[in-house]
DNA sequence: CCCTGATTCGC
DNA sequence: GCGAATCAGG
């Protein structure tokens, strides 16, 4: 996946929007946050309102020499099991604004759909049962993305919905 | 544990 | 230029 003029835009006026690295990857498919975040950088727009300081890096020397070896200080096991692709986007908590507007692109390799318009009776033990809309409207829907079995909604609406006081602040 | 952005550095 | 690995923090 290269960043074509398109997907740079779209980096460039989601980030602007505010959304994170994670949810713009998931937004551009096919590239992980790290991406985004390095590509931001490249860009030099990173600074965005506050999200984490920026105290001066020091750390991390993968050097090849004079190699020290710190006795393993890491003793709470390094498996990390890199997950960063969620294949789900969460639009309604930002108003839709920031993604609903412009919408997708073509969406070819996309593999991260805002949401499937599910109808009540369509919904099983795996989607998320993330309502979308007025329920007493007809295009009332609900999320439908994989919900796995560690609860009713996608990794996202679990956040949203488990969380809200934690980074909610900026929903206008 | 989950997440966030920041930085480094091999490719 | 790219992005995984890593770090630091919430």
């Amino acid at each position: 996946m290269n960043w074509t003029d398109e997907r740079v835009e779209t980096l460039r006026k989601l980030w602007a929007e505010g959304l994170s690295a994670s949810q713009i990857a998931a937004q551009l498919g096919g590239v992980s946050r790290n991406a985004v975040i390095g590509k931001v950088h490249r860009l030099k727009l990173s600074s965005r309102g506050r999200a984490t300081a920026a105290p001066a890096r020091q750390k991390k020397v993968a050097n090849g020499a004079a190699s020290v070896k710190p006795v393993a200080t890491r003793s709470t096991t390094t498996t990390r099991t890199v997950t960063s692709i969620g294949a789900t986007a969460l639009q309604t908590q930002f108003d839709a604004e920031p993604v609903a507007r412009h919408y997708i692109r073509p969406v070819e390799d996309v593999v991260v759909p805002i949401s499937r318009h599910l109808q009540l009776v369509e919904l099983n033990e795996r989607t998320c049962k993330w309502p979308n809309g007025d329920p007493l409207s007809e295009d009332f829907h609900f999320c439908g993305n994989d919900a796995a079995e560690t609860g009713p909604y996608c990794k996202y609406h679990a956040k949203i919905a488990f969380q809200p006081a934690a980074e909610r602040r900026r929903s206008r």
